[in-house]
DNA sequence: TGAAATCGTTCACTTAAGTTAAGAAATGAA
DNA sequence: TTCATTTCTTAACTTAAGTGAACGATTTCA
């Protein structure tokens, strides 16, 4: 599950290290310095789609950032998958059991091959020491989250199923191809069939 | 609206002091000094029950923190009003539009008469310069507010209109007496009259 | 105090989601 | 490639939420 180099399948011209800068950048600014000390961390790795990487009753004490594939974060309720969350490129998740030393309550599974950043809390010394600024980052984007997890769940409270679906659509149209519809469903609120009858609903208004 | 003295119309024997220095404690820990330059700084504020301390369409820079009483978040969409939260003793609210200074997108109202703590950014260099500490704190406090933000919107996500009435029932039962129905309805993701149809059918139920 | 507005409940009806089942399509493994 | 599994869709039926309207009860406030 680890590598050395990061390595993309796909021919696409930007790197990891860029994607992960770019988006480092939206946060604070770092030094060719300060840039190669976060690489030598060696805090990448590659996991393969299907992989579990945390499961229920686990403790675990890895936080994940996500440069390019996709995570699920899902509770098995009554025997049932019950899908949560996604997480997709620049998509942090720390899952609660980091904070409070619990056991999971959830799982965190690979939808697709994906490449991560994991990093966790003991290594915080050595990040601090080496990139003083990881601090801060953290903050910001832990504001930024809080910040865009209200709305998200304010527009969830206010939308019927299909509304949601729709505001999917024009959100995270992406998800929706890369992602099971029966995983979608639930992420959704609502069951597969209906999900289903949902969007051949739709297909049917719009056809007039 | 602004009050020199802060007072409670009840009897309890607790004081707003208190209470604010009892929750800080759970975040770190202040001395006798500390405390007396947190107090200076004036921050209390005594609301009205009906107030309305923001308007979508307004920008702001306050922040708030429920020391009693209740405050209400809604939007209004096609005419209609949807209550996405409530914050009640030891609650936190930073409204959207602080951090991007851009117009609100809902309102903020008072459920019931309260007592608040109203602080801004503008202040933070004050504050900070009086109260190092505070930064630290308000980063705990963000961790945990995101960390229960997320378990509750699983939470909601995972559960039907009459489990999540159930769940609230457990878990934040002084809601349900304090709070007008049709604003804990749509709290709830359904129309009032759903809701007292809901509520008699739990009743049914429970009578066998 | 009295009129008006708001609020909670109930009812009848409509619409949409849950459930169960079946079958087609896609995926994966031997 | 073939067989088994998983995934997606469709259908019929059940259950619950949305809608519109009516009716007291309560609250508001002039």
């Amino acid at each position: 599950m680890v590598v050395a180099h990061i390595t993309d399948d796909s021919n696409n011209s930007k790197t990891m290290q860029d994607i992960l800068f770019d988006f480092i950048a939206k946060y604070i600014s770092l030094t060719e310095e300060e840039k190669n000390v976060l690489l030598s961390l060696d805090l990448f790795r590659s996991v393969k789609k299907g992989t579990i990487l945390l499961k229920e009753g686990q403790k675990s004490r890895d936080e994940y950032f996500v440069l390019k594939g996709c995570l699920r974060k899902y509770y098995i309720i009554d025997g049932e998958e019950k899908t949560t969350a996604f997480f997709t490129e620049m998509d942090a998740l720390t899952p609660h059991c980091v904070k409070n030393n619990d056991p999971s309550e959830y799982f965190i599974s690979c939808v697709e091959n994906t490449i991560l950043i994991v990093t966790n809390p003991d290594m915080g010394v050595e990040v601090n020491a080496k990139f003083p600024k990881f601090d801060l980052m953290c903050r910001l984007m832990a504001e930024e989250l809080l910040a865009r997890q209200q709305i998200n769940f304010d527009e969830f409270k206010t939308s019927s199923p299909e509304q949601r679906y729709l505001n999917l659509l024009q959100n995270r149209p992406d998800l929706i191809q890369r992602v099971p519809q029966h995983q979608l469903s639930s992420y959704l609120g609502i069951k597969p069939q209906s999900l289903s009858r949902l969007r051949a609903r739709i297909l049917e208004k719009s056809k007039g």
